[in-house]
RNA sequence: GGAGGCGUCGCCUAGUCAGGUCUAUGGCGCCCGCCUGCUAAGCGGGUUUGGGGCUACAACCCCAUCGAGGGUUCAAAUCCCUCCGCCUCCGCCA
């Protein structure tokens, strides 16, 4: 969620990226309303609090004298008639204060659903609009170009024995798979590379939980919008997290961190589990788009002033992972609605896929600012021994549908796949060949 | 799955049985100051976090915070209930 001091201090800047959003305006000033009823609520509240425990207190020091000049067999009459009376007093606040917190409770909730409801303010530069109204921020390299007609990746992996479609469907339904021989050793090839990547940039790498607490998956923000995109296990009331970032954004949820040494950087391995509610008959072919894949996710914790910086830094590893498998991509800066409430901006890196003609999502690098952790409540201390809420972001360093990409622009007209340079020695291949 | 023990403001710890006349005790660490050729020791003070008020984002005042959430009570670290985590033992199973 937002900074309420934002809120209050420059409303008109959370109007404007609501706009762009295509979002609710008037949810500002709905909340700017909600906050200040809060706050007269919780003025009255403890102001009668305040009250109460002080005549509550003289009901202890009566009842104290009284114990005393008992034991001591002197006149208690007296102190008696006065505790009670104190007591009453205290009896009758008590009433009030109940009446008073529950109302100061119930604008304090109403306050807080309004301001978690408004998205994260953008970044200056992001596009507005929807999905189609991204911004390409750069081209890099020529669609491959072929004197054959290329075959489409699942073609191309049935012929390598890589992929396996029909089983994965008959276990696990439409949209699972069994990645076999070459093709599990070239998605864990290329996993470990981008691992070998991030451990060489000084990332902490990370096998993560996949299935989450609902807090968790609440705070990283992924049951608003797109809760229907989640798997539940209602039996044990978990979650299965979509990407390591979930675990990754609640590991230092409620701790106050130390950035002095600048920020603290993560490579998350996972499983991803994603229900792909409302995609049906969308890239129903090959491993495209299916419910569980594998994922190293960059996540970065660094101070809010810092947060666009290590944007820049993210896109840049992920720049570099790309460069390594030698395919050509584009990088797009996705416009305000396209945006989860979490982000602020998000980057995404595209590859192209020579049988559609198009390019598709490889790696996506979000800047969540403070959004996330104030939800989760991470914080860190600052030079002046002050704490704040930390900035997080995320990005993609390599996934399951990398393997799309590969093996599609560096088919030959015999079938076969030249393996990527960098890739080779995490594979130990120079080319897959058909059985 | 069963039985028991534990959870206190960075770390350790008193308080919980018998609710109150105190503002959660003390030590360690850390910070500031004094003293001091230097260091150590010594002395004095400070040291959870969130929210609200007032403001200069200071000082100060108030409310909450003893694993979390409820309840009883004029009053809860303390009594009751539910949940979570850790430890020990038993059972079951990889």
């Amino acid at each position: 969620m937002i900074d309420i001091k934002l809120l209050r201090d420059d409303p008109d800047l959370v109007r404007a990226s609501q706009r762009a959003r295509g979002d609710d305006e008037g949810l500002v000033d709905e909340v700017l309303a909600a906050d200040e009823r809060r706050r007269s609520a919780l003025q009255e509240f403890e102001g009668a609090r305040a009250e109460q425990k002080t005549v509550s207190k003289d009901v202890g020091k009566a009842m104290g004298a009284l114990g005393a000049a008992r034991k001591q067999g002197g006149d208690t009459a007296e102190l008696e008639t006065a505790a009670n009376q104190a007591r009453d007093r205290a009896g009758a606040l008590s009433e009030r204060v109940k009446a008073l917190e529950a109302a100061a409770g119930e604008a304090g909730a109403a306050y807080e659903q309004g301001l978690r409801r408004i998205g994260n303010v953008i970044v200056d530069g992001v596009p507005s609009g929807g999905e189609d109204n991204f911004t390409v921020r750069e081209v890099d390299g020529d669609p491959t170009a072929f004197d054959f007609e290329p075959l489409d990746h699942l073609e191309l992996g049935e012929r390598l024995g890589a992929i396996d479609m029909e089983r994965g469907a008959k276990v696990g339904g439409s949209r699972f798979y069994f990645l076999t021989g070459v093709g599990a050793q070239l998605e864990l090839a290329l996993l470990n590379m981008g691992i070998a990547q991030a451990v060489h940039h000084g990332f902490t790498p990370m096998i993560t939980p996949t299935l989450v607490k609902a807090d968790v998956m609440q705070g990283a923000g992924f049951l608003d919008a797109h809760a229907d995109e989640v798997y539940r296990l209602e039996a044990d009331d978990l979650y299965l997290t979509g990407t390591s970032e979930v675990a990754l954004a609640g590991y230092h949820a409620g701790e106050i961190l130390d950035l002095s040494g600048g920020p603290k950087r993560y490579a998350g391995w996972s499983a991803c589990y994603r229900r792909e509610a409302g995609s049906y008959g969308k890239d129903t072919r090959g491993i495209v788009r299916v419910h569980q894949f594998h994922k190293v996710e960059m996540f970065s914790y660094c101070e809010p002033q810092h947060a666009e910086a290590e944007h820049e830094r993210l896109l840049m590893w992920e720049r570099d992972m790309l460069a390594k498998i030698e395919v050509p991509y584009r990088i797009i800066d996705t416009a305000a609605g396209d945006l989860g409430n979490p982000a602020a901006r998000k980057f995404d890196c595209e590859a192209w896929v020579p049988t559609q003609g198009r390019y598709r999502e490889l790696t996506s690098t979000s800047n969540c600012t403070t959004y996330q952790a104030r939800r989760l409540n991470t914080r860190y201390r600052t030079a002046e021994g002050r704490t704040e809420t930390v900035a997080t972001l995320n990005g993609t360093l390599a996934t399951t549908r990398w393997l799309v990409a590969i093996l599609e622009n560096h088919q030959q007209a015999d079938g076969s796949v030249v393996v990527p340079h960098a890739l080779q020695p995490f594979l130990g291949l120079e080319v897959l060949r058909p059985a």
